[in-house]
DNA sequence: ATCTATCATCGCAAATAAACGATAATCTTT
DNA sequence: AAAGATTATCGTTTATTTGCGATGATAGAT
């Protein structure tokens, strides 16, 4: 894009949120989410499995939801097993609340 | 992109949540929903002198959120009404609730 | 019929995203 | 030391996004 020349500020919280956001902006990711919350935890090679997509595009997914915080990765050789970042889960749900409630009480 | 032989098959809701979130995955786009739901309404020059951005820029960025449903726009000429979607805004509400709750239960 | 105000759309450029196959990295087991 | 399993990263291609200025469209006012 041609930049702007002067830089938006904006709310952490904006940030914060618009970073979540876009990070659930891919169906797949989504649904990595929704199992992810199901069984807690799972391993990379389960969502190979899962969604007909080649190994690198599912774990560039899994980079995507690691880098706006919606996830953890631990490493257990050889394998790396992620789960959903509950702080960050409860962080994003709260914003996301906070700012859909906001038209209800106009 | 690489397109995949095969699409993958979402389901509605789903597919629904995605688009919400890839339309609030911009921080002005945020902002502008929060002052939208502020205001209840506003015309498209009060974003512009609002925002750093040019008039076609912050255009584009209303017609992103009409066509993920998040807004209304009605015109009143030679300017346009922008509005929340409250219907819409109430299912977008409703749809991150139900899935950020989902780890709330384990 | 022309002018004005407001907004959308077009066309462009640069940046980012999405997908893949191939390769590298890491740790275990042999 | 070599082999295997698993996953991340690299390099490439195509598509989409973000931003701008310029142009087009529309309806009220002159």
């Amino acid at each position: 894009m041609k930049r702007s020349p002067h830089e938006i500020k904006y709310s952490e919280g904006t940030l914060r949120m618009a970073r979540f956001a876009k990070a659930l902006g891919h169906p797949v990711r989504i649904e990595i989410l929704k199992f992810l919350a199901e069984q807690s935890c799972c391993f990379t090679g389960d969502l190979v499995e899962i969604f007909p997509l080649a190994q690198s595009t599912v774990s560039q997914h899994l980079k995507e939801l690691y880098e706006a915080g919606l996830i953890r990765g631990k490493i257990e050789p050889p394998r790396v097993r992620y789960c959903i970042h509950e702080e960050n889960w409860k962080k994003a749900r709260d914003l996301f609340a906070d700012f859909f409630q906001k038209q209800e009480l106009g």
